[in-house]
DNA sequence: GAGGTTTAGTAAACCAATTAACAAGACGAA
DNA sequence: TTCGTCTTGTTAATTGGTTTACTAAACCTC
């Protein structure tokens, strides 16, 4: 069953030639008379040659392959923006490898070793930390890199959709549909994109902060916590902005348990949009993401030409989102405000 | 801020030693003095040096890696498969690379045809209909493969759910809630899996066979556009069963734009379980798949050491799975087996 | 027919490991 | 003293390509 699997040594012999006119010819760097081709070409068929991808990477130094080093694949928002950059990746004709973190700082700094050692042609670093200085070590050695999702300096370009803008939109339609005491439940506090959604949101909300923030990964796990410390805690607020649809799912599990209505008791907008949410009860309103067009940017910032230009490292690229309204978010009345002066005031 | 790499021989002229001797010793067939070890290893440490890879497989004659052939990694079925398959990969020191065939004949051939030249150490193939000559002859060279999900024969073993007992749970399930015309929505009807689903639902349905089967691949377009087909022609069929949660989104969204209501119009139940549907409206009652230990199991079976015996190429690992009940099915009483009786009973 | 250029192709170094085969020295036993 | 056996290594072949430097022959020009 298993064929023997022949050489460039053979196809040489095959078509009496040396070696290094094979490969060269093989390679496009070597102009033959059609009589010469023809037998390189027949030699090429009849024994199946297909070249080993070992001894040219070696020959090389390149491995035709970029990594793609993400928390956990088995959340949308990830497996979309997977998909998206496989797909890419292979018009390219480079194999991706995949290497989940689970969020784990020493999974993630032995994938970003590995990626080192394997001499891949780039890495995609998606990550919902800080990446620590072991990870930065790793990474150092690495040439090409992009970092996407999330904007951790890491002496690379990023690609990230435009935080800010998405905190904006959500703030004004709270602002609008009259909520003034608003929640926030999202990834760690620590990362840019947590503070640029925090500016944006309040920038909506017409300068007014959240009334409490609660932080920690995006996992169902925490957003059911997190949703837990807020139904504790909470102080008035109508309306809660959740990070991520991840989170968004943990959080709806516990209000559904403690049966907090949504939107009666507490209105709700997501970020991501990447679940079915349109078929949930209720339908929900999010920001949502273009994941598929930043996974699709990452790949080609990464495989671009000019590398040696320095400039690049601190590129960014902001994807704008946009806000799918559905059923998540209750229009009120703001009365008299208790911290809030008179406000009537509606913006389009 | 790229550092030199260093090769074996600068470890073996810093330690004074040859080549050899470092490989050999670092490979653990070789044992040293105290003395002569420590050089080794001080020389590796202060090199900071890390095999080349590509060397190491060129000259092992193997890749350290596994390929994962998938539909379509966005999928959620599929990317909890991959999370499962990438950790157990890692916990045995192996890669994963991963492709992405979009259900599309010539790309899966283009895959495993890759895996193939990569002399990949096993594959994974899951595949949403019956692989092709093509696809067949390029699986011939490979000599570790195991077929999850789907059991397609490729002369290789098998990793699935017992898709029979899904059926039939599911049949009993709609039999003793009163339902005796229904309908099914699934896979391709020549997959092994469809067959085993529709037995497995006559006989839980107590020898009745589904009114209508509308069949093609697990995709939201093709849920969506058999919702039509459904629609249109329906007779009588007061539930749906429902081949995988993606077809169910598309159905779910077909049925909320036409008014269709669930479960009061028609009952459904879905297959895998992997979507969020316990928040959706109505929660969708589902067959549940051990997707982690699918993956798992798989990693198992390919990573095993006794491939030389051609017994393991006809083995079949048939994994259990459970009914979810939620609230998408209706109870109804089955009256004189017209096509609408009256309906006036209201679950809770 | 000398000189220059193009064409067609080769030999050999190189990439960075693994490993079979072998050798020098130390040590113990007969 | 001599033989055998460890111990501690070494030399060199091998994996399968790529690529530089080079050569031999043909073809063109004057």
């Amino acid at each position: 069953m298993t064929k023997v699997r022949h050489s460039l040594k053979d196809v040489a012999r095959h078509a009496s030639v040396s070696v290094a006119t094979v490969s060269r010819y093989l390679n496009g760097n070597l102009d033959l008379p059609a009589n010469t081709r023809g037998r390189i070409d027949a030699a090429v068929t009849r024994l199946d040659y297909t070249p080993n991808p070992h001894a040219r990477r070696l020959s090389l130094g390149r491995s035709d392959s970029i990594a793609l080093i993400l928390p956990d694949i088995a959340n949308p928002f990830f497996s979309r923006l997977a998909a998206a950059i496989a797909s890419r990746a292979e018009e390219s004709g480079q194999m991706v490898t995949l290497h989940a973190t689970m969020n784990r700082p020493d999974r993630e700094a032995a994938a970003v070793e590995a990626a080192g050692r394997n001499m891949v042609d780039g890495l995609i670093l998606v990550t919902d930390h800080v990446p620590d200085d072991e990870v930065l070590r790793h990474l150092g050695r690495l040439s090409r890199i992009v970092v996407l999702d999330e904007g951790v300096s890491a002496n690379a370009p990023c690609v990230l959709c435009d935080n800010r803008q998405g905190g904006e939109l959500a703030g004004r339609h709270l602002w609008t549909t009259g909520h003034r005491r608003v929640g926030y439940i999202g990834g760690r506090a620590d990362l840019p994109g947590t503070v640029a959604r925090l500016d944006g949101l309040r920038e909506g909300m017409h300068g007014i902060a959240p009334v409490s923030v609660y932080a920690d990964s995006h996992t169902r796990t925490s957003g059911r916590e997190l949703a837990l410390r807020f139904l504790e805690r909470r102080r008035g607020e109508t309306a809660l902005f959740v990070g991520s649809d991840e989170l968004c799912v943990g959080v709806l599990e516990i209000f559904r348990e403690r049966g907090v209505r949504v939107p009666d008791d507490v209105s709700i907008i997501s970020f991501d949009d990447v679940r079915p949410l349109h078929l949930f009860a209720p339908a929900i309103t999010a920001i949502t993401q273009p994941v598929e067009r930043l996974g699709q940017c990452a790949v080609d910032l990464l495989l671009r030409g000019d590398w040696t230009d320095p400039a690049i490292r601190t590129e960014i690229r902001r994807l704008p989102v946009h806000l799918t309204e559905r059923a998540s978010v209750r229009r009120i009345e703001p009365r008299q405000e208790t911290i809030e002066p008179t406000n009537k005031e509606t913006r389009s």
